[in-house]
DNA sequence: GTGGTCTAGACCACC
DNA sequence: GTGGTCTAGACCACG
């Protein structure tokens, strides 16, 4: 269900936010679903605990987890607004890339046809 | 000439690159042309000589650069066509950066409009 | 394991690059085997971190290495291949040795006997 | 005469140095006779006159050449043993490549053959 | 003056 | 623990 790059130069743990951020947005999970444990996602997406906690962890602080003793991750009832903040996030790395891309003299046009490209990758 | 963003994530040496590749993909620097040297160069960007040599022997690696000992660094003759593979990479990254945001969740009409206010930033 | 002559005019991280290429061309390093860890090996020669470095981000871009984050080198499944384009600049190395010597004035037979000497030095 | 390679790493005053060795070597240049003067190899060789000097200096010091005031510099008599001196680098030189290749897993048939290819270069 | 190499040591991100 | 980046400063070779 979520998508990862291991070669990409985006660290995993944000890679593995952006996906649960993601599914929230699309309303695939809703508040009050149980997140999948960390040990399960770790093991579907074959990478370290360690990792899928530390997203677990920064998606608890920015309140679209919520911890709940002895019962796992649960999705917090604020998920779908709080999830907003992060899309900024992403909505700065793409507009810091195109930054970068055209700083390096890629003609507009291009950099709009890369992106037109990558909307039509899978519906 | 070239524009640094040190708060960026983005290496400086590849900020760097970037610059120099766009200022020859734009016609500024044109084969048989001397690169500016790596301490003149170091020292108007307030940047450490060491980075803005990593960055030269990068693009001499390209074949964007010939380094000559002791006579500085001139624009290849094949610097022109050299620098397109640069290019696709700075586009390949808008498009990764892209396809992070929609996994993420991001609609794509707020991608575009992200990416649209970049345009508007320096004429 | 690896070689170092360091009053040698040869670049200290181009040694490394050298030495690893032969572990791998000679089968002691395989494919999916994990690099010695740059601090490791850095200690182990008794050189800088930064210098072992350089060698490991080289051989990364040959293909010959892959680097992942927080967990080290390996080896690429494509080193063995990959392995030998460096093979192809050493050899080179010698030929334009040879090239100068024979310019310079050194009779044939010399040059031959030089490099029979090398041959037995170490079995 | 002398035959250069500006693209090679070798320093360019080492090749004027192993060429006119060479040609002392050869008999193409005895005891007694002028050295071409400092600007013209320079201008035919399309180098600065800076690194011809440098070279000539340095045989001065081997005891190849001979500075007279006023007219240039004259092969010593004691040129063709003093040459023999110089040898003594290039072969180290093959040596050391021949090291480096070996180390860096090129087998050995394949460095006597590339040396066998430059032997047939040129007659 | 130029570029190239190396060291020392700091800081960061990732796993 | 890992690799990656950056700074500071020294030294060398070349033209």
């Amino acid at each position: 269900m979520i998508q990862l790059d291991l070669a990409s130069t985006v660290p995993i743990y944000d890679q593995i936010k952006a996906g649960l951020r993601g599914l929230v947005a699309k309303g695939l999970l809703k508040p009050g679903d149980d997140a999948p444990s960390i040990r399960a996602l770790a093991s579907r997406l074959k990478v370290n605990p360690n990792t899928v906690a530390r997203a677990y962890r920064e998606l608890t602080m920015e309140g679209i987890f919520e911890a709940r003793r002895g019962e796992g991750n649960v999705i917090s009832p604020a998920a779908v607004k709080a999830a907003r903040g992060g899309l900024e996030d992403l909505r700065q790395g793409v507009a810091e890339a195109a930054r970068m891309a055209r700083r390096g003299g890629v003609p507009w046009p291009d950099i709009l046809s890369s992106l037109d490209k990558v909307r039509k990758e899978e519906p």
